[in-house]
RNA sequence: CGCGGGAUGGAGCAGUCCGGUAGCUCGUCAGGCUCAUAACCUGAAGGUCAGAGGUUCAAAUCCUCUUCCCGCAC
């Protein structure tokens, strides 16, 4: 009851899926990640999340820039493959890769296909304000998550999830179906059911200056935007805490009904009740350029902001 | 050696430029007030100022090195 195959991603994301299908017991013949780059503070050369797991398990490690050299594909076709698991691999892969494994190319994608295809599908999910997203097993071809749909996990998206909550149950989400899709792959049963052709849109990675907070959007568009990129990238805005513009992240954000209105960006109260453009939302976990993450009431004792003061 | 910020009682910060008694807002503990309280009043405990070396009569503060944390860029 295994199957052979190989197991392409990169980011955390992928790591939940990797470990179950070696918990499983199938036959991992190799794993492809992002190669080694320099990143972080000191531009040290980094291993990608699965890089690592792949180490510590003990399975070999390839890490081609991409499929265009012969050699690479005629090393992948050799592995003589049932079928190849791609979770957040971060390359296109070419038809002589998704035709080479015996039952073809499953992608495990963070969303409900066709909305939001591409590279940021949970953030831009969240920040969009939709009420529901999932993860779903895909019999990949040569568009861009354009493929049949085997299997569907949903879970909902409440006003306090942010980026981070919903990242990590899918990712757990994702493991189990992958798990099960490779069943019903190997016993012949799985019916990818194509995807129709209306409400497709696409998840285009997120720019830094996206990432900066809009207060004069209506409140429950601030908190999706803030809770979207929490902890990373990290929404963000400016702020005079006592020692010139300081640069905060928002990390966590409840949207508040008010009586009283403000201009956009304005403080309501002094415990960061933040005008929008309409309504009004309370910052209740942020984080200062060069500070740890910190809980409102932590926050404000060493910033002096109190009611009347603009944030930007 | 990519750029930059930071380490000060349990938490968050000020003090560092211009060396000279360790401060603030909270929390904790004790007592008081109150029908009562996370409110208020009074008092107390708690810090080798990240570590090492140097300069000095004297270092949180100036100089050198080390460790750790974080923001940006990638």
């Amino acid at each position: 009851m295994s199957l052979r195959i190989a197991f392409m991603g990169s980011p955390e994301f992928a790591v939940p899926t990797l470990r179950r299908l070696i918990a499983d017991g199938h036959d991992i013949a190799c794993v492809y990640s992002q190669p080694p780059r320099p990143a972080g503070r000191g531009q040290a050369l980094r291993r990608t999340p699965v890089h690592e797991a792949a180490d510590e398990a003990g399975i070999e490690v390839r890490t081609p820039l991409n499929f265009k050299a012969a050699e690479d594909r005629d090393a992948f076709a050799a592995l003589d493959l049932d079928a190849a698991v791609v979770v957040a691999y971060g390359l296109l892969l070419p038809k002589a890769i998704l035709d080479a494994p015996r039952l073809g190319c499953y992608n495990l994608h963070g969303s409900l296909l066709p909305r939001w295809r591409g590279a940021a599908p949970i953030h831009r999910a969240i920040m969009a304000g939709d009420a529901e997203t999932g993860v779903q097993v895909m019999k990949m071809d040569v568009g861009l998550d354009t493929g049949p749909v085997l299997m569907t996990a949903r879970t909902p998206i409440s006003g306090d999830d942010t980026l981070l909550s919903v990242h990590d149950r899918l990712a757990d989400l994702g493991a189990g179906l992958m798990s099960r899709a490779l069943v019903d792959l190997e016993a012949g049963a799985a019916q990818p059911q194509p995807q129709t052709d209306e409400g497709v849109t696409y998840a285009s990675k997120i720019t830094p200056d996206e990432a900066r907070i809009d207060w004069s959007k209506p409140a429950h568009a601030v908190s999706a935007h803030i809770r979207g990129l929490s902890p990373f990238p990290g929404a963000w805005f400016e702020c005079d805490a006592g020692k010139g513009m300081v640069r905060v992240k928002a990390l966590q954000v409840r949207t508040e009904p008010t009586s009283s209105s403000g201009a956009p960006g304005e403080l309501l109260d002094d415990a960061l009740l933040v005008a929008c453009g309409e309504g009004a939302v309370r910052l209740l976990r942020l984080q200062r350029a060069g500070k740890g993450p910190m809980d409102a009431p932590d926050f404000l004792r060493g910033a002096m902001l109190s009611k009347g003061v603009r944030l930007s």
